[in-house]
DNA sequence: AAAAAAT
């Protein structure tokens, strides 16, 4: 055994009162105590019923969580390693400024920094080491301790930052603390992600790390057939991984029930909200117990994203990783063309063109398109000149898009076409080349989209054509490409200062900061402002 | 105006 049990004392030591009553159980009458109608959590009510299709909620009333006789909750599996706790302030802080981790809040547990100091279970460890992970990354490091006190947490950090292993191995131990699942109890754990492809990349963790803890997992999402999914379900599983949609249909139809559930991850909370699904989360949230420990996850933080941590999250830590000035990954070299509308098709061939000359084999390419119809129209192009493309978007059924985005993993087609569906938390090997055919709708996606590239220390290149009429975003790229060092195109520079006005509204009114619960406020790193040039740090990939 | 997400 690793875990050595003098942990107790040290608990103690803390203050039993942020358990509660020190002893760890809460049992149904504990519950009460959260629940309650005006308490402070749920604050938001009958916060649903804007959209029709999702709305209503007459299907699923709110439980009354007193009423509900409720399974006791284990919150009692916080088991610091002694190491981690005795370690200096200074070390933990020289830590925290070398991987540019801040932290707000009370109590905040210091980050580990080998596995071995997260004091996971020997199942655990023998995944990780057995999956070949070295050391832990920054979200890892300083999530674990505090995924693992049993506290609420928001972390502002990006796909392909670890941040999937930050929150599903602490939900590994925390579901083997909880009683086994009964027949017709629902999952212990939730997670919660916008798209179907990142729902589906998340349970493939899950599994990775799930068969060694004999914890089930299942992924619901829309577009596929319901029976597998609902048949999963009623099996009973300990993890369900699931987009919003499909998921209420099966929590309105009583195929499963949230009752039991008391760990809940929301990912890429940023991204739910900007997709609208801000009512159907809410009226999920409501079906989950109040005493639950819920971990957010958010790219940005949005003043939108911030409101839903207060309605739902109660006291929580926050933390961030590298500055929270969105900035792109300095690995990818940023090529920006400005031309016009019809001269695109032409430009894409002979870039093509010089890509293939100069690539290795094994290379990938993304093409960014604006519209689905345009997506197949370039698709359809390129391929008559004889270049192996597939393409995705939201039309497609699920299994065409399975499909496509298997033979683009496997390299059997090594040019994928996509909308923006396929901008976010897509996590594909070998991707070298993005193309911006059409230049996105806010610096914020196109740093999302050509971060598809240059993933875990690869290098990588982005071009983007950019016309007149994007010049209202100039200004903005240039502080992206500025920030990450790279050439600004003078005529794209020209448009920026013809076009200054307002310019880039989005990164200073939709970073609030954080900071909450009388923790002392936000600790920025030196780069934290807006300025140009000189920032050394790297948002995606550090690790 | 477009994209994503339940049927």
């Amino acid at each position: 055994m690793l875990l050595s049990n003098n942990w107790n004392n040290n608990r103690n030591g803390s203050g039993g009162s942020k358990f509660g009553n020190g002893g760890g159980k809460f049992g149904g009458n504990n519950v009460s105590k959260f629940g309650g109608g005006g308490g402070r959590f749920g604050g938001s009510g009958g916060g649903f019923g804007g959209k029709k299709e999702f709305g209503g909620g007459q299907n699923m009333k709110r439980p009354n969580w007193d009423s509900v006789s409720l399974q006791p909750f284990n919150k009692d599996f916080y088991n610091p390693h002694p190491s981690v706790l005795n370690r200096s302030p200074y070390e933990v802080e020289d830590y925290r400024n070398k991987h540019e981790i801040t932290v707000s809040g009370v109590e905040v547990p210091n980050s580990i920094q080998h596995f071995e100091e997260a004091n996971f279970p020997d199942y655990v460890l023998q995944s990780i080491s057995g999956q070949g992970y070295k050391e832990p990354t920054a979200i890892q490091a300083q999530g674990w301790p505090i995924a693992m006190s049993g506290k609420n947490l928001v972390g502002i950090a990006q796909t392909g930052s670890g941040k999937t292993l930050a929150y599903i191995l602490p939900a590994m131990v925390h579901i083997n603390n909880q009683p086994p699942i009964r027949r017709g109890d629902g999952p212990i754990a939730l997670v919660l992600a916008p798209t179907r492809e990142l729902a589906q990349q998340i349970q493939q963790v899950a599994s990775d790390f799930g068969n060694t803890s004999y914890v089930r997992n299942t992924c619901i999402f829309g577009g596929a057939p319901k029976r597998e999914q609902g048949r999963d379900l009623e099996r009973g599983v300990e993890i369900v991984i699931a987009t919003p949609g499909r998921l209420i249909d099966f929590l309105e139809k009583g195929t499963t029930n949230l009752q039991r559930c008391t760990y809940l991850v929301l990912d890429e909370a940023d991204r739910m909200l900007d997709m609208g699904f801000e009512p159907q989360i809410r009226k999920i949230i409501d079906q989950i117990r109040p005493d639950r420990q819920t971990l957010m996850w958010s790219a940005t933080w949005p003043k939108e994203v911030k409101k839903l941590a207060e309605d739902y999250l109660g006291d929580y830590i926050q933390i961030n990783i590298g500055s929270l000035q969105l900035s792109a990954n300095h690995n990818i070299l940023q090529i920006v063309d400005i031309c016009q509308e019809h001269e695109k098709e032409n430009k894409l061939n002979v870039l093509l063109q010089e890509i293939g000359q100069n690539q290795d084999p094994g290379a990938k390419t993304i093409i960014f398109v604006e519209t689905k119809r345009k997506v197949e129209n370039i698709t359809r192009n390129i391929r008559r000149y004889g270049w192996p493309a597939v393409c995705m978007h939201g039309d497609k059924t699920q299994q065409e898009r399975d499909e496509v985005l298997y033979q683009f993993k496997q390299g059997r087609a090594s040019i994928l076409v996509a909308t923006d569906v396929a901008a976010r938390g897509l996590d594909v090997d070998g991707i070298k080349y993005v193309i911006n055919f059409d230049y996105p709708n806010s610096s914020e996606d196109y740093i999302h989209r050509i971060g598809r590239t240059g993933r875990s220390k690869a290098k990588g290149t982005s071009y983007a054509f950019f016309t007149p009429s994007n010049s209202r975003q100039a200004k903005d790229l240039v502080s992206v490409l500025q920030e990450a060092n790279q050439v600004v195109n003078p005529q794209l520079q020209t448009m920026a200062d013809r076009c200054g006005g307002g310019g880039g509204g989005w990164n200073r009114s939709r970073f609030g900061n954080g900071g909450r619960g009388g923790g002392g406020s936000f600790k920025r790193g030196s780069n934290f402002g807006r300025g140009g040039g000189g920032g050394g740090h790297k948002r995606f990939n550090d690790y």
